[in-house]
DNA sequence: CTGAAAGCGCTAACAC
DNA sequence: GTGTTAGCGCTTTCAG
């Protein structure tokens, strides 16, 4: 293994301009640059990262924690993660939680032993304290979503807002039996979605009617299971906001085998606008998350803290967008 | 920060008795191993784990190379890497090509700098001599993908015969104008999907007609487009086999559009699996590519070259599985 | 079973 | 603009 000294004898300089070309270039005149570059080439030298990592202690990697790589909605926010990393000369290392709160505090050890510049949360099931405890010493960012009363800089959208927009569609479109099927309601996502919706008819004067509030765990399956339920009811729902997308194609199964017709007899909208939703039959209303967007702009404030940065406002909301499709009735079109 | 030589100290032993007890505990007396193990408990010491890879040169560290990970498939071999690189002690640096050669080349730097140990590849775009060379010299594995003519310990399924499985079911349904739309033919997957197509025509008697072969690119929009052309056809098809699930949506919906019922009218048979298969209406058959498995397999050829095992053999084909659903008329199950 | 000592390859003061 | 030098904190012989 070729390594800088060697380089630096060769080329008649000290490691130290070696050093310099390699990663201060402009401190160094052009002539001895170039020679230095013609031997490293030729010499087909690899700098040795480990040492530079261990000298620096800095090692151009961040660590990404995620509940569940396998969840599109978290491969795509990674996806924006990874192209901001790499624009900036960082690296993406990848932590899967499987949702066990262990496993993302093993994971807090690759920061306080510097194995990583920073960190950045797709979710945040630890402790509060502990997670504060962490964020004064270590550069941290919270994304996909958040925590009330620690100041952790985060990246989302409003999910209360949007799930009133989701909902106040619904309404617009003449249904006042609108049913909701939340997330798990100990994630505040899915609570922030319930208060979305019991916004919206309260604003719009509709009656307020628990039954039709059912909670689901983001799966199809549950989705499938609750509409059941629903539609079971004296007086059924003739609208579904369901918290996701993955749930309102139960929703629209459930209520098709039922021989509902959806949107005909069933208006449905989900959220997060997952691929899914697009290519589903019919084509579901949802809410777009921007999902890329978070992913990068979460990569961004991790820099700022990495660098140093003066940070300004440390709550990020990213705008989203109602997407219009079948399955609300709005944009009507019978196939099949 | 507190260090090694300060644990020593405190400790009353030498460093390399406290690097003992971390790396290698067996090898010290047990009342001085839980002195040690108190002290560095009390002080609360992390060591630094740059300066023991930089000491080591070894990073418990794989590199996974990826042409997308917003893709199911390869989120869930991402995901089976990632399970058997935690189990084994070592982490996943995520590298996405975006489908692009170059870069590619680029994290082949990772490899000669040290910065990992091991590289898992699930796309190989890179020429054959490159990629031979560095093999010679460092731990890869490639998977979800294959190449002739190179050593390189694979991880794949049987394209061909999986295809010929795929394609039989059609015929054994009673079908004998089965169209096939192929992913992109520049890759060997495609290729190998169309031969298993082929062969199982030509063992069943069956003629073979090139205008119902048609490329699409895997994604919903090219199932879409391809089969309209087909039934634009003076003689459609009334089955096809689709090299890819999301392909097959495309299909689906296309069908349906014209006023075809699937599978009444038309059967449909997918590949992959992917969680959109089993949600879609109608259920789409299928072909299970065991993703996670893949990926956990790919990482035990890498570490088993990481750790010097000699090797058996190099290509692993894993088992895959024809998942039967409504789509393909065998299982039909009328709704909506 | 434990300690002493050398040194991994690089960077960053500091001199010149 | 360039060279000299002193480590970074750990692991690993080699002795004892």
């Amino acid at each position: 293994m070729v390594k800088m000294s060697d380089v630096a004898e060769k080329a008649n300089v000290s490691k130290a301009t070696v050093s310099r070309v390699l990663r201060n270039p402009e401190a160094v005149k052009k002539d001895t640059r170039d020679k230095v570059l013609a031997i490293i080439e030729q010499m087909n030298y690899q700098p040795n990262i480990l040492a530079r990592h261990f000298r620096r202690s800095q090692t151009n990697t961040i660590l990404v924690v995620v509940p569940n790589i396998m969840n599109t909605v978290f491969s795509h926010i990674l996806g924006g993660i990874e192209h901001a990393a790499g624009e900036n000369g960082y690296r993406v290392l990848l932590a899967n939680t499987n949702k066990q709160v262990e496993r993302e505090y093993e994971y807090l050890d690759h920061l306080k032993q510097r194995q990583v510049d920073g960190m950045i949360l797709l979710s945040a099931r630890m402790d509060k304290n502990v997670l504060t405890e962490v964020m004064k010493q270590f550069p941290v960012v919270l994304t996909a979503d958040y925590l009330e009363g620690v100041a952790i800089p985060t990246v989302t959208i409003d999910n209360v807002s949007s799930a009133r927009t989701a909902t106040e569609h619904l309404i617009n479109m003449g249904h006042s039996r609108i049913a909701h099927i939340t997330g798990p309601l100990h994630l505040l996502v899915s609570q922030d979605r319930l208060k979305g919706y019991r916004q919206a008819l309260l604003q719009n004067g509709l009656a307020f009617d628990n039954i039709l509030i059912q909670e689901g765990d983001f799966s199809h399956e549950s989705g499938y299971n609750q509409m059941t339920k629903l539609m079971a009811l004296e007086k059924p729902p003739t609208a579904v906001f369901s918290a996701n997308d993955e749930m309102a194609t139960g929703v629209i199964k459930a209520a098709k085998e039922n021989g509902l017709s959806v949107p005909g007899d069933l208006a449905v909208v989900g959220f997060d606008n997952i691929k899914l939703s697009a290519i589903y039959d019919p084509g579901i209303t949802t809410i777009a998350q921007p999902t890329f967007e978070m992913g990068k702009k979460a990569m961004e404030l991790l820099l700022e803290q990495i660098n140093g940065i003066e940070m300004g406002k440390r709550q990020h909301v990213l705008e989203n967008e109602l997407i219009i499709r079948e399955s609300c009735g709005a944009n009507f079109k019978k196939n099949g």
